[in-house]
DNA sequence: TGAATTATTGCAGAGCGTGCAGAGTTGTCC
DNA sequence: GGACAACTCTGCACGCTCTGCAATAATTCA
């Protein structure tokens, strides 16, 4: 099982194809505007296919169906790694999830830039990277043992939601130069700074 | 214009009769069984009157419209007050939006326990509150005037609404007893621990 | 009471999303 | 290569959400 079969280079190429598709009607005439039958006209399948791939017209500007984090990163974050000091460890997981978008960095931004002006559109990414955080809380919980409860979990998750949204909005508004996670260290300080201004 | 009219009065009882016809309905058979349809014959009035009153379905469960913060509060936080630790602020304007459910204490509990269990919903009030979000915005611009950028803004918004987020769940999970608001502090102890565990 | 304002309603229709069943492809095993 | 299983695509019918429009009914105010 080393070679991908033809059949899921098919499912993938025709994965991307629905993505750019929408990205480009998106751009030509405004995501409003842009319908499912639109898109499927553009791709050359129908509509019916277009729901074998996407459970929303929204995923299909966001195209990630399943962003997992690496297992490697993952274990060391559960083991207590790397540093030992949570916020650091949780910036080290959200960089690994960033430097590894499944359909691409440019597919990521181009969705980003759309979600911007879409609130719906970002927040089904919100949705998508609630499964991520479901992944996440059961990190937490082997780091941490009984001494996590529940609500610490959430707050960790969301917390990590958070970070990965400014971290967007400020390497957009610098932008849009270089990796999206290169500004992350930035937010972190500024949340530091907000949290407790004086060490 | 001190008393309300029989147009005002009217207006509101039939807002929490959508309300409430929509909880009893989704207590009686979940959620994804209610139509806007059957609310509407619960209550009386026609489909096209119930999107007169609300802009979708999920709106009739959380039944806020523009959930607005106070503006003494707000412009004692613009002017830097009460304390002039950001965090601790943010936490007076947290109490008192939280303090003042447009549609009551019962109503806003019930709405949180139906979100909790369906996704849209819970999304669905966050749109809401980016609303509040980009009120809070402008306080955030009072404060700090021009030491304040775009990302800086967003961080403040967002790290808000995943306070209140994460202070509803708290209530939740210590058994939904007395208000939500007075689980806050705990939630932001947390927060400071996480952030600076040793300060 | 009469005129202006505002709310309610039905209707027609666009768009999203799902279940189903038949037809077409791909993978596997001999 | 052939046969059978497994998967994919497709059209169709349908239910549901939500909008625009224009007619009707109810409140307000003078």
């Amino acid at each position: 099982m080393e070679v991908e079969g033809l059949r899921a280079r098919k499912k993938r190429a025709r994965l991307e194809a629905f993505v750019d598709a929408t990205h480009r009607l998106a751009a030509e005439q405004g995501l409003e505007r842009v319908t499912v039958e639109a898109i499927c006209a553009e791709v050359g399948v129908s509509v019916r296919t277009f729901f074998n791939y996407f459970e929303s017209k929204d995923d299909a500007v966001l195209g990630m169906e399943h962003w997992r984090l690496d297992p490697a990163v993952g274990d060391r974050f559960a083991a207590g790694g790397p540093t030992g000091h949570l916020l650091t460890d949780m910036q080290a997981l959200i960089t690994s999830a960033l430097d590894h978008p499944p359909l691409g960095k440019e597919r990521m931004e181009r969705a980003f830039e759309l979600a911007k002006d879409h609130p719906e559109v970002m927040l089904r990414a919100y949705t998508h990277l609630q499964g991520l955080t479901d992944e996440l809380g059961g990190l937490v919980r082997r780091r941490f043992g009984d001494a996590a409860d529940e609500s610490t979990v959430a707050l960790v998750g969301t917390l990590l939601l958070a970070l990965a949204h400014a971290t967007f909005v400020r390497w957009d508004t610098a932008g849009g130069d270089g990796d999206v996670q290169d500004h992350l260290p930035s937010v972190v300080a500024e949340l530091t700074a907000i949290v407790a201004p004086r060490a």
